[in-house]
DNA sequence: TAGCTGTACTCAAGGAATTGAGTAGTCATG
DNA sequence: CATGACTACTCAATTCCTTGAGTACAGCTA
């Protein structure tokens, strides 16, 4: 019942239509909330039966017509009310650190593959969020503008990503870096057991 | 259907009890994975039925007999097909973040506290993985640990999440500021036409 | 000795999320 | 002029996850 309150968020920066709100969410974009298009689609509709949104037919050439949506009085009494409700735990859940986890019994060389793949995705996020918090304060200093802008709530989160994706970014390179230094040891070593056990599972 | 991965993973430590599994991934502990206990229980049941653990009966005096389970062939097997397998992205999903992205027409009171208490768990776990980390290595210093240690996988999560924690306090800390300087600022003005449109909401 | 906390689970219902397939028109590319 | 990529969605099946309630015993406290 959450995912309505993330779309709520979201179209508080202007009408987005079901397609647009996929681009935001699918990537998690904000990194605040992941949702896939039939999860989006599915709760546009009954948040408009809910009278939350208000859906309107924009008519375009080249391509499709679409439809974009604007939060109602409704919707932003939804919102107040989430937000003074207690916010539930944060949810993570990731397989490469399910892996990671696992890394003593496993095949190094695919893990290090995927640590190095995630930390090429955390670099592009962070350019990515770089950018968006240049357009999002305009022609202010971030000081400044977190003090005196109008709309601050996109530049805070923004600013979490940012963090978030450093962090990653740093944490996958590194653990990338043991885990090969560890597979270099092990593959030069004289006995062969550790490999051994190694082998059996890869 | 990665839950039981999840499991997997854990179970690598030693062998827990379903009840011992709640308390590592109810609080999400290693900050890798979350899952309720009714989550759990069932999928224990249903890895053991395909025959990927094996229950043992454990009698205790003082307390209930548990089931303490352990990974078998078959699951050291579909962990290593798990690994090899691309990962799928990460998952995050965050009321807090959501609450923040619409802080400009949200009352700032509940929401700063939140931030603040979110804060102070962030703390917490920072402390507890600090304690992990000592326990984990031993006597060893950390390089030393990484390089030649033969179970690194929870050291390297452990550090993941401590990285993790420690820039979630202070992306709480320093967005609960903001939001209170900007609270101050909004309280002391003359016009009061900006309160008006959040106490509409609050 | 009543009440509370902690261990160790089980069951059921309903809502949320994932997976997979499918439609239909536009635009660029080779 | 066929192929694939992009916009913009829809439908259905299944699986996963959450919510809420309940059982049972042991130890401690007032």
């Amino acid at each position: 019942m959450a995912l309505r309150h993330a779309v709520l968020a979201a179209l508080l920066d202007g009408e987005f239509s079901g397609y647009q709100l996929t681009k935001i969410f699918d990537v998690g974009v904000s990194d605040f909330w992941y949702a896939t298009p039939q999860q989006l689609y599915a709760e546009l509709a009954k948040m408009e039966t809910d009278g939350l949104l208000t859906g309107r037919r924009v008519v375009q050439r080249g391509r499709p017509d679409k439809r974009v949506f604007t939060v109602t009085g409704a919707g932003l009494a939804e919102l107040a009310a989430f937000a003074a409700a207690p916010a539930k735990p944060l949810l993570i859940r990731d397989d490469l650190i399910v892996k990671v986890h696992a890394c003593d019994l496993l095949a190094p060389g695919p893990l290090i593959a995927q640590l190095q793949e995630r930390a090429a995705e955390a670099a592009a996020k962070l350019e990515l969020f770089g950018k968006m918090l240049l357009r999002l304060r305009g022609e202010l200093e971030e000081e400044e503008f977190l003090r005196r802008g109008e709309r601050v709530g996109p530049y805070l989160t923004c600013l979490g990503g940012l963090r978030l994706e450093r962090q990653m970014h740093e944490w996958c390179l590194q653990t990338a870096r043991t885990l090969s230094e560890r597979a270099v040891r092990d593959g030069t070593a004289q006995d062969e057991s550790a490999q051994q056990e190694k082998g059996a599972l890869s």
